[in-house]
DNA sequence: CTCAGACATAGGCACTCGTCAATGTTGACA
DNA sequence: TGTCAACATTGACGAGTGCCTATGTCTGAG
């Protein structure tokens, strides 16, 4: 089963980040750049960064858009088109159950993120 | 009105990320998620991502600008720029010696949003 | 002191982005 | 079938961003 009916596109995904080694290693490379900018693009936002993280500790790790609507001050069209920006750089999972929406996080596109920026070893300072 | 020789003008530095738990832990507050999303929009930028990575993976951990600008088809005043974008999210540190400028990865305020992003213990598939 | 090199700042231009109101689409139900 | 509710899409507008050229500010050499 894996996908809902509709989110079966991958859009860019997870793909665009689990590709480099962490960005402190070794120089990116240009096209690496061009791939990974869009993902923290879509979490560089104050609202996105809530909304993600809104889905994320939500009951059973999903959330219907008329839940998430409730914790902003902004329209509804708004808050779908966060969610969309999302979704399309592989953050966000999209099922259609009846009349709602359900987002989920994927943890694996995320984990891919936090690898990359993470430092490897010799960390000291603190 | 330059900074002073070291960084130690705050700007808004690593603090404004070492402040939250993971972002899928629980929901981020919206003073949290206006503190967060600067640092993350700095880094989401192609050149600034490769700029970052340079540094970081150069030589004793620094590079002059002199170093970086060859590296891109971009004229100085704009790798000016970008290099003064990560340096006032705490991402960069800056140090004057002589007639050059040296740029050094924060390694701190990087592994603290890797920690912001990753993903606690129930990671699954990969 | 004068000059040249390294880097920063200022100002302008094209483009992107966040937001909204209006409208479209889809599924549940009477 | 008709109607309501949940989301998505469209189109427009102001604000922000990346790039450039031109200019300014240091610092070391001669």
């Amino acid at each position: 089963m894996s996908e809902s009916a509709s989110s079966t596109v991958p859009t860019l995904g997870a793909v665009a980040v689990a590709c480099c080694s962490p960005l402190v290693s070794e120089p990116l490379s240009a096209d690496e750049a061009l791939r990974i900018a869009p993902v923290l693009k879509a979490l560089a936002e104050p609202v996105r960064l809530r909304l993600l993280s809104l889905v994320a500790s939500h009951a059973d790790g999903e959330a219907c858009v008329c839940d998430l609507q409730d914790a902003f001050e902004l329209s509804q069209p708004t808050i779908s088109h966060h969610l969309k920006v999302l979704h399309q750089v592989g953050l966000l999972d999209r099922s259609k159950r009846g009349v709602w929406v359900y987002y989920r996080v994927r943890e694996d596109a995320l984990a891919d993120l936090g690898a990359l920026l993470a430092v490897p070893a010799p960390v000291a300072a603190r």
